[in-house]
DNA sequence: CGCTGTCAAGAGCAGTGCTCTCGTTTGTGT
DNA sequence: ACACAAACGAGAGCACTGCTCTTGACAGCG
């Protein structure tokens, strides 16, 4: 368990990583049900070898889970940092909204590995739970910097329930995002309907009905941006 | 092919249903990958047997995703059937879209299996469009009803582009919804996000984040209503 | 009544996840 | 430099899967 930073452990890694790389490559094609028999093959190994890098197949799925997590988190983070105007709430915002979508695009099937169904029989372990914060996090980031500059608009919006409301309160404190609950409520609305557009292009649902994607889901997250108040 | 309507077909019609219970319980517990084998052993025949039924796995799964479809369509069409002040477009719109959580809430795996990940290797034959559309159809009629009754409030929106405006515009006509594009366009956002909302739960991703569940699911319900214009 | 189409059952094939055992390789502490 | 323990890959085997093919029984219609 302790680093043993010899080379032993440096093509242990690099199997590992190989390893994964099938079974992503393997995600593309047949679905979340891998088959760690055809991993070995295509890898020219026996099965039963690859028990010694993953315990079992939900392990090595709980990998890929992780790596793709991380995948999205990274994609929406530099997205936002790369973006200069830094007062440009919208266009951060919009630049975020697009590299998730892209990222999504790029890999469809990670991406309904960590918010399509869940897999059957799989439950997730809690080492999942940092990682897929990372995304919301930067949206949430954005909205803060903006209300910090005092670049948010008051818009109308239903009543927030008391206890709701504090419960929404105490999320934004735990999870340590300056926001007060109705624009805390907003932006995860928001979150919510981009995973929304960005579900449904992916699961076919969008098929004969909208064809400029693009132009769609660009109009789909400014209402979002307009929805929190950005300008 | 033809209904022969004889003694003969009652029975294979029941045994045919009763497969789909069979295969529905264990899409509850063990997911889309279902196993015909165990449907065969709970029902007391030989897994053979099934095939005289289903022509294989696939066409199963096509009559259960049918089914889904149905039921969700129904549980919000009857919602909205049965909602009295046909003037009060708002309250409409929150029993539908209350029924349509309801639904999914009471049969999370048909959900994950219409609106969820596609499951891999699996092309939905067209006969899944029909009933698919039922539920957002519903959606579209409330706003229809409030925009023929002159109930739609103006709202800021940001520009459609000219080209994504006239295919709106076309799906308007053709699945015969008098809505102009831009009001399409929200109901389609807001049809996006309902069911974001919905994976969201259903899926796990609210998990430790949001407890009140109703509350959050009504919050933005509420919302989408409001960001369509409905009043 | 007898033919014919429908039906269930069984064996069998190729594939699966996973376990256990068996030599071999390899890094490392002495 | 050497020996030892840990790590490793391969193979056989178990219980399971979807699916096909063949066989034999039975029931409905002319």
């Amino acid at each position: 368990m302790v680093e043993h930073t010899g080379i032993r452990a440096r093509v242990r890694a690099e199997l590992t990583g190989e390893i994964k790389a099938a079974a992503r490559r393997q995600l593309a094609t047949e679905g979340a049900n891998l088959s760690l028999r055809a991993i070995a093959r295509e890898l020219g190994m026996a099965s039963s070898a690859l028990y010694r890098y993953f315990a079992n197949r939900d392990d090595l799925l709980t990998a890929l889970i992780i790596d793709a997590y991380d995948g999205l988190g990274e994609a929406a983070e530099t997205a936002d940092a790369r973006y200069r105007r830094r007062g440009d709430h919208v266009g951060r915002w919009l630049a975020v909204a697009r590299a998730l979508r892209g990222w999504a695009l790029a890999a469809p099937s990670e991406y309904a590995l960590i918010l399509g169904s869940p897999v059957p029989g799989y439950r997730a372990p809690t080492d999942t739970t940092g990682p897929a914060s990372r995304a919301p996090l930067v949206l949430a980031g954005i909205v803060a910097d903006a209300a910090a500059a005092g670049a948010l608009d008051e818009v109308p919006a239903p009543p927030l329930p008391a206890k709701l409301r504090a419960e929404l309160t105490a999320v934004a404190g735990q999870v340590n995002v300056p926001l007060d609950a109705p624009v805390l409520a907003r932006m995860m609305l928001a979150w919510t309907e981009l995973y929304g557009a960005i579900s449904f292009e992916l699961f076919g649902q969008l098929d004969n009905l909208v064809g400029r994607r693009d132009e769609w889901f660009d109009y789909q997250a400014r209402s979002m941006a307009a929805l929190i108040g950005l300008r």
